[in-house]
DNA sequence: GAGTCATATTCCGATATCGGCATGCGTCAA
DNA sequence: TTGACGCATGCCGATATCGGAATATGACTC
């Protein structure tokens, strides 16, 4: 055994900044494989690669327009990645004022011993 | 070149499930290395592993308590994450069904000559 | 200091990843 | 049919990852 997760996972598709670029420029619409590459900056063979790992995973789907071939989001996918990392919501402020409140109610407490 | 982003990454370290897993399991409080390694089946070196990785992103903290060593949610780094996936959020509903709006516009339009 | 427990580190093998380059395939136009 | 264009795929090298096993480090107890 050696990586655990494959490219078929969400969490993994993401975890490549690359990818994500192309995804939030996927926002304002379809784009073609070419006009990706040349937007971030990267060869068409590598934004062709990129751009499959996406459409296995289903964060993106193709649409073939004569000679083009049309990229477009299928964002319902990064909804598990929004609700897992939102379930951490009320950790991000408490980190450690959670800590100081515990002490403080320590204190409190041993004050009216 | 090789492998682009490192484990520098908070995107990169939540690829892995068994670090997610970590991640949840922390949520309850405080734990050692060993009881995370036994409750999610993993080795000690392995769980040690995971840990480290996610001490160098920001995403745990380690407390050092007599003979062991606590790990604690430092959750604040997954609020980018969170936030990112969260901008995607109008598009999860419209996917297909902003295309099937679409092709009844066409037919309506249509219908209407 | 010796022993024990908790954790970290190292070494290793198998594998997967990413980038670059060349090439293959499909589509359109002349 | 030939050529041009858009895109996908294949191969390669460098590197990073994960898991396993053994070992090292550190801390507490006696």
């Amino acid at each position: 055994m050696a990586r655990a997760s494959t490219t078929s996972d969400v969490f993994n598709a993401i975890a490549e900044p690359q990818r994500r670029d192309i995804l939030v420029l996927l926002r304002s619409g379809e784009r073609p494989v070419t006009e990706l590459a040349a937007a971030l900056g990267m060869t068409q063979p590598g934004a062709s690669k990129h751009l499959r790992v996406l459409r296995e995973v289903g964060l993106v789907r193709d649409r073939k327009d004569g000679k083009q071939r049309l990229y477009g989001l299928d964002a319902c996918k990064l909804k598990p990645v929004a609700e897992w990392a939102g379930g951490f919501e009320q950790f991000w402020n408490e980190s450690f004022e959670r800590l100081d409140a515990y002490v403080q109610e320590l204190k409190q407490a041993r004050e009216e011993d």
